[in-house]
Parts: structure tokens; C-alpha cells; sequence
DNA sequence: TCCATTAGGACACCTCTTGTCCTCATGGCG
DNA sequence: CGCCATGAGGACAAGAGGTGTCCTAATGGA
């Protein structure tokens, strides 16, 4: 956007300008993207062929129509953004990291870490009053602090000791300085595992109960520990073994009505007989479970088999509930 | 990675490169980035020198342990990604704007396309792979095709007129053909606002109505149409008027431990009288806004206050949960 | 104090870029 | 069918700018 000073190295910069205008709009003829570069159409069209030959794909279409397009290749172009455009990208990616998205954990973070780390601080500000709008699910708050998570994720990649306060479990309260090793995530949470500078041993440390990090600039030569032992040392530190509860509702449907009823979320669901359907449900939180329930329309029968626990559950609820809206 | 031929205009490869280095790694001494780039340690300031002028901040320690790192500056430098990297923000923007996230809906509709437009059709179909991982809360699937929300933005940003198939509210199946301007959101749903080559008139189409997109490659000059109008457009169209729920949840608690109790979600809550905490609740569907209620831990006393149609709702379905859970 | 590191000036060599001028290829339109 | 606007690209001369070598100056940590 801004126009830089002309004295500068000017190939470079006009290679980016190009990127970016290919990026912004789909269509350019060789005049306008000439004027707007400053230079004459054959330079351009010697921009256009360094581009194709670092690899980015160009259409051009020749006669009364014609411009140029940028196309997808074979691999990524540099994303050039708008700041808009970063924030928006950094919220996604924060909530996703948040929510725990499973099977791509580490390259959201690392995608997130890139990010972080080249953020002005005035957009910072805006993706927090961003992410306060992102109120999703009812009780699906974040189970994390999504700063904290960008943060310890940019000190994890970049070997950066670092010191925070801690809670144990048992309400002790300690300054830990650490060497930060990955980020796993277990259950809705996300545990850090670092070594323990003072301890000189491995530990495993809840983010939630993490309370003031502070970054040394202090870099450390890696230790080795591989991925598997990582989340082996997470599972074996969480005691209060977190259970997933499990129900299986009967719907008096057959499995296509209850597939168009319930929409994309009964995939999983199997017919039981002719006339009814099968629809397992599976949550980290009882809470969670009931609330499945409440989606199905009205004009559906059903019934819930599932442990004894569960179905006491469901049934206290409900007392409540009715208990409530009087 | 790829290391290029060397024949090329290497420079400007040089400076990407280097971009890239520096936002893979926090820290990097001038030695190791020389020898990456194949070049002389002279060069190497050089090339750093230039990026400075560029306008991106670039950190230097001297000294035993220095060494370059970029740093937040003004701006959004070129984010150079992985692959896996860009296939994780795609999904998190693709997310988000089917969620609907409100107040960014354009700016994210507006990355999702810069992405959309150079993403490789390799990492598009391991996209559609990780999306259908992402079962977040019950109920709320995604309303919309993610997809085609992308490609839809991606017509409108570049004034490609576009057909499709269109099944209107009353069943008439018809085929269009039309010059997209915007794509809003109302509800949960979003609208495409068009013009209507046939009709010759701005029509607004839901997209979860819109079966088969063809892209014609044909541009046409963008009409004028404020997005105030375009949103009125989608509004006076909406005939089923989406009513929003809302309830008060009156908790047996001090203000201070509902907070603890509920968490950050809970942040509108406000004291009645000394030991009442009055909590609002808002939802576009009635079954939202009843999960809500099953959060509330056990040994809490409270009472709903709201319209009769809500209380309503309320009851049947603490009964239906009764009956079903037996 | 010493050492490793970044910073940057000077200079010679040479590559690469740029604009001008030219011809050819191609797609849409009358 | 032929016209015209557009992209493609070769040739060439002028000159700008990149590169490596060699140099000295700061600076931070041990």
C-alpha cells in the first residue's frame, strides 16, 4: 500500500508488490499492474517470468480480454495479509488451538507461533477484543488461555528458557525455571512439557495453572525426547483419569429420518431394526452429553441407554430444570 | 526447502528465503543464515539491511551470543508457510466463517479467499479431511459449506459472474445466472446478495439453496450497492424473522462465586441483592439456551425467569429427559 | 581484558536490470 | 474472414546495483 522511498534495492520490493496485487484480486491486465509498479510492460513481463520461475504459476490469457492471474501451484505463494486479514487468522488459529482440534495440534501451533511472532502489538489488542465476541458453545468455554498457549508454543519452538509461577495439584504454590520442550494437549486441556531446571528432571505442568510467564532470552542447546515419551509422560501425570461418558439414544426414527432430522452430526448413527436408529454420543462432560439431547425436534420419540450414572445424571437434571422454570 | 537451480535471478529468491528463515526460528546467528543462503557473511548484512528498509524490524544481538531474530514491527510481513501450516489456517478460517463469527465476517471471508485462491489441490482434499474431525458442539453444525463459502468470496472479491442451481423456499428448482457483489450473514445462515442477469435485479439466495456452482471466467463491472443496502436486502428477505431467545438464570450465589463457579462465560452476570447473582442468557435457538442451564454445577440452587414460550420449552423437555431416561 | 559477534565503508569486478525497438502468437469481435 | 488488443519474448546498449575481499569500529558476555 504505502508507496516506498525509490531509492531503495527496487527488484525485491517490486516482486512482493506484484505477489501482493496478484493476491488481492484475481484479474490484472499487464498495463494497470505496470502502472501500479511504476515500470514499463516489458519489465513486467520480465517480473511476471522470475515469478514463474521461482515457481509460482501465472495464467495469462492473451487477446482482447486478457491479464494475468495468480493459480494455485504446486506449493504455497508468501501469504501477503492485510492486518485485517492477520487478525482474523490469528483468531482462527487461536480458537482452533484452544478447542483442542485434534490430529493437527503441532502445526496449528507452529502456523500460530509464525504468526505470533511477527504481530504488531496493536493488532494483539484487537484479537482479544475479538476473541471475547467468540462466544461458541455454552460451556465449551476455553479450557485455555489462548495467549498463553501462543506464547508457550513460540518459546517451545525457539528453545527459549523461560520462568512462570505454578499451582500444584495440591494448592502449592512455586516458580519454576524451565528448558520448554512441546506443547500436548490431553483431554479439553493442554499440558507443557519441560525440563525442570532445579529439579533436573522432566515435568508436566497443567497451562491452566501456569500464572506469570516470563521470557528469558536465554536460548538452550534441545534435549532429546521424542513425541511418544512427551504425551507418555503427560498420560502418566494426570491422575484423575479423565473419563468419557458414553450414551447410545434410541430414536423412533428410521435411519434416514433421523439423518435428515439431526443433519451432519448423526453420521455415526445405525439402524436398529426397521423402524429405529441407533445414535451414539460420547463426551468429555456429562453436561455435554445431556445437551445433545436437546437438539432432537420435538416430534421425536426416544429413550437413553447408558450406564446407571449417566441416566442419574440426565434424570437430577431434569428434576432441575423443571424445578427451575416455574 | 527445494534448493533452486542456481541460474536464476537470485536476489529476490535470496530475500524470501531469508524471510522465511527468520520466521521459522526465532534465532539465528549471521554465520548459519550465510552459509544457508550460500552467500558471504558481508552479503548476508546486506540482505539484512535490505529487509530493514523494507520495513521489517529485525533484532541484532552482538556480542558472544548474538545473532538476528524479526521482531513484531508495524506491519504483517509476507508469511512464508509449510504447507501443513497453510492447510491449518485454511481450516480455521473455514471454520470460523461457518460458525459465523460475528463482527470479522468480511475480513475473514477476505483472508479465507487469498488462501483459497493459491491453495494446491492436494492440500485442499486434506482439508476436507481434517473439517469433518471438527465435531465441535452438539447441534451446531456448520449451516453452511464451508467450500462453497470460499468459493463464493472468492467470485465476489473478483467480479466473476457465476450459475448455479437454486431451490427457492417454495421448492421451484430454477438455474441462475448472476453477478455476485456480497455474502452476509444472518442467523446462522449466510446470504449471497447477486444480481440477477435474468431478472435484471439484486436477488439474495440462502447458500444452503444453492446446489451447483459453475464459475464462469467472465468478469463484469461491479455495481454499486452499499453494504447497509445489501444487509437490508437479506433482511427484508428473511421472512421467517429469526427470533433470539433469551432467559435470566437467578443463582443462589454471591456474585463473586458464580464467577468461580462458571468461568469466564458467566462475565455478564450481575449481583441481585446481597447473595443473588442474576445471569442473562441470549440464544438464537431454545435448545442453546437450555444446554446452558445443564453447566451449572450440582450443588447450585437457582431459578429461570423468561418469557412463558421459554418456560415452556423448558418443562417439556426436562420431561421428555425424564421419560427417556429410565 | 579478550573474544566472538554484528556493523558498515571502500573498491574492483561483473552480473543483472532496464527501456527501447522489434517481431510473433493468440483470442475476441465485427 | 480480417482487424485489433493483448501477452511473449529476442536483441542491444547504458548503467545501476549486487558481490566478494579487506578493512576498521562497536558491543556484549565471560
Amino acid at each position: 500500500m504505502a508507496r516506498h522511498t525509490e531509492t531503495m534495492s527496487d527488484t525485491t520490493t517490486r516482486a512482493l508488490d506484484l505477489l501482493s496485487l496478484l493476491q488481492s484480486h484475481r484479474h490484472w491486465s499487464s498495463r494497470e499492474l505496470a502502472d501500479r509498479l511504476g515500470v514499463t510492460d516489458r519489465t513486467l513481463r520480465r517480473d511476471i517470468e522470475r515469478l514463474r520461475e521461482l515457481g509460482y504459476e501465472i495464467d495469462a490469457a492473451r487477446g482482447a480480454v486478457g491479464g494475468y492471474r495468480l493459480v494455485a501451484g504446486t506449493g504455497l505463494p508468501p501469504l501477503l495479509l492485510t492486518d485485517d486479514e492477520g487478525v482474523a487468522i490469528a483468531v482462527g488459529l487461536r480458537s482452533q488451538a484452544a478447542a483442542g482440534l485434534r490430529g493437527s495440534e503441532h502445526t496449528t501451533l507452529s502456523a500460530l507461533a509464525k504468526i505470533e511472532q511477527v504481530l504488531p502489538p496493536t493488532l494483539r489488542r484487537r484479537i482479544e477484543a475479538l476473541q471475547s465476541h467468540t462466544t461458541v458453545a455454552p460451556g465449551e468455554g476455553p479450557a485455555v488461555d489462548a495467549d498463553l498457549l501462543a506464547q508457550l508454543a513460540l518459546s517451545c519452538r525457539d528453545s527459549e528458557r523461560i520462568r512462570f509461577g505454578y499451582t500444584a495439584a495440591s494448592g502449592r504454590e512455586s516458580t519454576r525455571s524451565t528448558e520448554p520442550h512441546m506443547l500436548v494437549p490431553h483431554g479439553r486441556r493442554w499440558y507443557l512439557v519441560a525440563w525442570d531446571r532445579d529439579r533436573a528432571d522432566w515435568r508436566t505442568f497443567r497451562l491452566d495453572r501456569i500464572s506469570t510467564l516470563q521470557q528469558t532470552r536465554v536460548m538452550f542447546p534441545p534435549r532429546d525426547l521424542s513425541p511418544r515419551a512427551a504425551a507418555d509422560l503427560v498420560s502418566g501425570a494426570v491422575s484423575w483419569t479423565e473419563t468419557s461418558y458414553t450414551a447410545t439414544v434410541v430414536l423412533d426414527l428410521t435411519l434416514a429420518d433421523a439423518r435428515a432430522a439431526l443433519g451432519w452430526w448423526a453420521k455415526e448413527a445405525t439402524a436398529r431394526g426397521a423402524d429405529q436408529t441407533e445414535w451414539p454420543l460420547a463426551s468429555d462432560h456429562l453436561a455435554g452429553l445431556a445437551a445433545a439431547l436437546l437438539w432432537i425436534p420435538h416430534d421425536v420419540n426416544y429413550t437413553v441407554e447408558a450406564p446407571a450414572e449417566v441416566l442419574a445424571f440426565l434424570r437430577a437434571q431434569a428434576d432441575r430444570v423443571r424445578a427451575a422454570a416455574r
